[in-house]
DNA sequence: TGTACATCAGTGAACGCGCGTTCACTGATGTAC
DNA sequence: TGTACATCAGTGAACGCGCGTTCACTGATGTAC
């Protein structure tokens, strides 16, 4: 081994944060290989010392995604109360600044509708990935029971990624705004009303 | 002219119905032109006498296929009270079938995060195409006044889409049923019981 | 009515480009002695 | 400590395939007379 054991490791580090924002950005079938090696300094070539293919990347990079949001989440929300974390959360979420940088964003609302067409190994994997993601972040939801809290999880995580990515596809209008404003106050009134522990269902 | 009128715009609207399937069911990158014109019992060549490129057939297909499911929808509740009409149109939205059959179902939830990565015109054509569902469909919406429906529209729709897309990415996962039985009964719940006017904002 | 003609929807082979992947090579670094 | 060597992360040109688009051609059909 000529190059100590962090050298390679650090490399693949910057691949997967370079692909993780174009995929976000650029989405899944637009992210050119040679554009996330000049990223990262690199050529081509040596994007495969590190991943057997484009594919592989993809189900790395989008994890990384993944974590990467729900952890800063956690950590902007520490300190706050339940109901104030949920509403910070919610009020990011569907905000102008959310919906203008995908490439920092959520994963869902990013890649949400190409998940259904990767290859069958990435979607498994995106998709445990989305399960641990909503295990990461369900803390936040009201509920009695970490069940209820998944379930109401599944309720607004999939709900706002359906709002930010209608957002975007609104560009220049305002539409754009409309969508984001409605869904801020219903989703705060319906999941953070201090009298309320979660949707009724 | 040699061939009456009706027979170059059938042979249109069959590559615009392939094309607007096809397009729901591999998303918008994944379609192959030769496919499509397979699908109509044609060739490749006969395309360009059709349209001018893969976009321009893009941006007629998602139209097209807005304006069908909102025909269907509009159809289907034809003689319903709005809350049933609502009801209905929630159930089958969030329904298993609507999961799996994307090719006949809403394209934004089939489409939504692509149509962001759209060359400027087709997206431009295709927001103006999802401001015209929202109008065709804003009438099964709770509000007194068409502004105060298309503001629930618009809460409502995109959160659905994203609770489809995400139900669809989680394939042969027990997550799918979750988020739909979730989703169903909190929208109804929120935009269908008797005494609401509408999302509490 | 029959026949020559013109049109143009549709054919399908060929073109050209872009991109994922491969491969022979380089050179920086750690190790052996 | 210094020197020869081995390793392997990274290079960048080349390959090969797939697909959007083009183009010269065909043949079915309507029209003129």
């Amino acid at each position: 081994m000529r190059y100590d054991l962090s050298h390679k490791e650090a490399s693949r580090q910057r691949i997967v944060e370079a692909a993780s924002q174009r995929f976000r950005l650029n989405g899944a079938e637009a992210v050119r290989i040679a554009d996330v090696m000049q990223m990262t300094g690199m050529t081509v070539g040596g994007f495969y010392k590190h991943f057997e293919s484009k594919d592989d990347l993809l189900e790395t990079a989008v994890s990384a995604a993944l974590e990467t949001v729900s952890a800063r989440i956690t950590t902007q929300v520490a300190g706050l109360g339940r109901s104030e974390a949920l509403r910070a959360v919610i009020s990011f979420y569907l905000s102008e600044e959310h919906v203008k940088h995908p490439e920092l964003g959520c994963a869902l609302a990013a890649l949400g509708t190409e998940v259904a067409h990767f290859p069958p190994r990435v979607r498994r994997e995106v998709s445990k990935a989305l399960d641990a993601y909503a295990d990461r972040l369900a803390f936040l939801m009201p509920g009695d029971t970490p069940a209820a809290q998944r379930g109401a999880f599944l309720i607004l995580f999939p709900s706002m990624a359906g709002c930010v990515m209608t957002a975007r596809a609104h560009k220049g209008s305002s539409t754009r705004a409309e969508i984001l404003a409605g869904a801020r106050s219903f989703f705060i009134s319906a999941f953070c009303s201090p009298a309320t522990k979660g949707p009724s269902q």
